[in-house]
RNA sequence: GGGCGAUUAGCUCAGUUGGUAGAGCAACUCGUUUACACCGAGAAGGUCGGGGGUUCGAGUCCCUCAUCGCCCACCA
């Protein structure tokens, strides 16, 4: 007769047992898959999603983790070499701006007082020195993570990637460099790429101007100053005495200026008067026209928001400060015809805020419309990214976001890649006056400079499934798990950072990144708020966790979170899952205590083993439901099967035939039977509390739960 | 301006291919001499946003309207 053990006589205690049991798989070497005894599935991969370096977790890490740890574990259980591969990011403009805020703190110094070498030496002292927050963060919640094979999206191994990588576009023709009008952000002193660009609603005003015999209308008079074209529609009646072309002297701002009239069919006839003056070094839609026609082009603004010798004696003015004054000028040289409110979207920088003022720049793009040759077919970016969902090579799930995905292609313009920051992976190209050099290498000989720019976090955030995996280098790992399986992430990077994924892969290696993506929501407060610092509604994981048990956290994530929506986490519904626990917990000590005298398995009864199909059967449903990745059904299932069938039918009825001897060892057999296949099923949810009594349920020859077989 | 999603019990949400409406929380009644009160037993609660259609049959498919939310877009 078995003894029950002492442990499980007081109430699940969460705290007391997770540290030494994630140590315990740790120190297995089953997080490895070459540590792995059954493999004969073949490989499954996972490349986690780098938390930002400096980051602390949160609850999307949270529901990241949850959900990639559960898919990990249950497909290491039914015997794949299974690969978590962790990494950090070193998410180059985010961290650059915490360590200058924080210098600037503390020392009272911008990064130009350090000068780029010292400051970058700063700011990989910050990294290194917070880095082991997050890791250790992402332990905690039970990551099965391979640290072994630890990353970071800037360390050595990754650099010569990213310089292969450009290397290899820029002979391509597929990188390069152009004067083109691009975003610039003047806060954060640096150009950003289209999709960083936020638009915020902005209620102004509209002003309508006398520019000649015309009326212009304008929310930014503060451009208007080297306006010399002014356009309107071809067919427009009103103004079909002008001609395409015809110049014709205005008094304008700052005194007269010859303006000429442009006809193009881009303008809107019902949009204000139906004409407008045009500044194409500021406004994306006047750049394409003015290139349409070959006109001149003017900066107004620099690049810190202020206006140029051009604005006369508004120069060096802020252009907020300018636009009242110079309506004031207008004004009493009586051009200022009306004045009317007006809501509009204003472009901003979504990392600094700051207000986009577009101007025309040198940088470095990808060119996605390019064609070139790949892999013997000629083809462009744009096409291969396309391919590889259009023809099911890479699903995404849910499979909406199918569409939304083909629909930002389709409206896809060069990718801008340079920026104007020190810390991130540095543009491998050299100048020497008009030469140019671009190579994996510096250049030898006297009289190079590097490019300042460093590149976008996004270009070498594209390369993370293969550059973690050891390319250019042609390594085991890269032939072993690469494609790999999954990609599960928020759909809020599904442009930024899947589409790039897919464009490098295919590009670089010809194999598409991932076979599938798994797309979850936003983590929401219980009102459906989101969750931020300001509300004051944030949950924190690691407060869940501590004080309700990482099992029970994990759980409140993954049941009824189905792919692609948000998720409302009130603390309610982890503390039922903290129940829950409990209950496991209850229960499996009470089938203990009812078996401790069986010892060896009976043959099931007809009842029994109508009972024990019935599980199989459920399991099976449930199997199906994590393959197809729906933890949310497959999660609330082994809930309910264990809570309502389990517990409160079976252990009630088999008490009671234990206790009245009928059929006894066949209740028993089945009681045991049922509790050890459960914790076996509920251990990608529950990794510790199945884990810890794991070793109290298993047969002496089992290895850990970990490694159990599904 | 385009696209997408949501609308199911008081609250938060499930409902995989169309086949007699589900869970958690809350609220109600009862129960504490033996697994668990972090519990059990029981009862209550929904014309599945409105309207129309397809079907033997619709929460599920189609159309339409409404409200809320998200994404995309260079109307000055």
């Amino acid at each position: 007769m078995k003894q029950v053990p002492e442990q499980l006589l007081k109430p699940y205690n969460s705290q007391e047992v997770e540290t030494s049991l994630y140590s315990m798989w740790e120190d297995s070497g089953y997080f490895n898959p070459d540590n792995l005894k059954r493999t004969e599935k073949g490989p499954y991969t996972i490349i986690l999603p780098p938390p930002n370096a400096t980051g602390v977790l949160h609850s999307g890490h949270a529901v990241m983790l949850a959900i990639q740890d559960a898919i990990i574990r249950f497909k290491r259980m039914q015997g794949y070499k299974t690969l978590w591969l962790p990494g950090t990011d070193h998410a180059a403009i985010a961290t650059q701006s915490v360590v200058e805020k924080k210098l600037q703190k503390e020392e009272g110094k911008s990064r130009h007082d350090y000068g780029r070498e010292e400051f970058l030496k700063r700011v990989n002292d910050f990294v290194v020195a917070s880095q082991n927050t997050i890791i250790s963060q992402c332990k905690s919640v039970g990551s099965s993570l391979d640290w072994s094979r630890l990353a970071f999206t800037i360390d050595e191994e990754r650099n010569l990637a990213v310089r292969t990588m450009f290397k290899k576009m820029y002979d391509d023709g597929l990188i390069i460099q152009g004067n083109r009008i691009v975003n610039w952000d003047p806060k954060g002193q640096t150009v950003i790429s289209d999709d960083e660009v936020e638009y915020v609603e902005e209620k102004t005003k509209f002003y309508y101007f006398k520019y000649g015999p015309f009326t212009i209308g304008t929310a930014r008079p503060e451009t208007k100053f080297g306006d010399k074209y002014v356009v309107m529609h071809p067919e427009d009646a009103r103004y079909k005495e002008y001609e395409h072309g015809q110049k014709l002297t205005v008094e304008w701002i700052n005194g007269p200026i010859e303006a000429t009239i442009i006809k193009d069919a881009s303008i809107d006839m019902e949009f204000g008067t139906g004409v407008m003056t045009i500044t194409p070094w500021h406004s994306m839609v006047d750049f394409e026209l003015a290139q349409k026609y070959k006109l001149d082009f003017e900066q107004i603004i620099d690049k810190y928001g202020k206006l140029l010798p051009v604005a006369g004696e508004f120069a060096g003015m802020k252009i907020k400060d300018a636009r009242e004054k110079i309506v004031e000028k207008l004004q009493a040289k009586g051009l200022v015809e009306k004045i009317e409110d007006y809501t509009h979207n204003i472009a901003t920088a979504s990392r600094s805020g700051g207000i986009i003022e577009p101007q025309i720049m040198k940088q470095w793009f990808v060119a996605v419309d390019k064609e070139f040759t790949h892999f013997g077919t000629i083809t462009t970016l744009k096409q291969l990214m396309k391919k590889a969902v259009e023809f099911q090579s890479v699903t995404i799930l849910p499979d909406r976001f199918e569409k939304v995905y083909f629909h930002w292609i389709d409206n896809l313009h060069d990718w801008c890649i340079s920026r104007q920051i020190w810390y991130g992976h540095r543009i491998p190209v050299w100048y020497k006056g008009n030469e140019i050099y671009c190579d994996i290498n510096p250049p030898q000989g006297e009289g190079w400079v590097q490019d300042e720019d460093t590149l976008d976090t996004w270009f070498s955030s594209g390369m993370w499934t293969f550059s973690t995996l050891g390319w250019p280098e042609k390594t085991q790992d890269l032939a072993t798990f690469h494609p790999t399986d999954l990609l599960e992430t928020g759909h809020d990077i599904l442009f930024f950072w899947v589409a790039r994924m897919i464009m490098m892969s295919t590009y670089a290696l010809n194999q598409v990144p991932f076979k599938s993506v798994y797309l979850h929501g936003l983590v929401r407060d219980a009102q459906g708020r989101k969750m931020s610092k300001s509300l004051g509604n944030t949950l924190d994981p690691r407060d869940l966790s501590a004080k309700y048990g990482t099992d029970a956290l994990r759980m409140a994530l993954l049941v009824g979170n189905g792919p692609g929506n948000d998720l409302k986490l009130g603390e309610d519904k982890v503390k039922a899952y903290k129940n829950f626990a409990n209950k496991i917990w209850n229960a499996s000590r009470f089938v203990l205590e009812k078996t401790a005298d069986l010892t060896s398995p009976a043959s099931l009864s007809q009842e029994d083993q109508a009972l024990y199909d019935a599980w199989k059967a459920t399991k099976e449903d449930i199997t199906g439901d994590i393959e197809h990745y729906r933890l949310h059904l497959a999660s609330e299932k082994l809930y309910n099967y264990f809570w309502k069938t389990f517990c409160d039918v079976i252990i009630e009825s088999h008490k009671v035939r234990i206790a009245n001897n009928t059929d006894k060892e066949s209740a028993q057999t089945l009681l045991l039977t049922l509790l050890r296949e459960q914790l076996i099923a509920l251990h990608p949810f529950m990794p510790f509390i199945t884990e810890e009594l794991w070793k109290y349920v298993k047969n002496s020859d089992d290895d850990l739960l970990i490694v159990s077989a599904w």
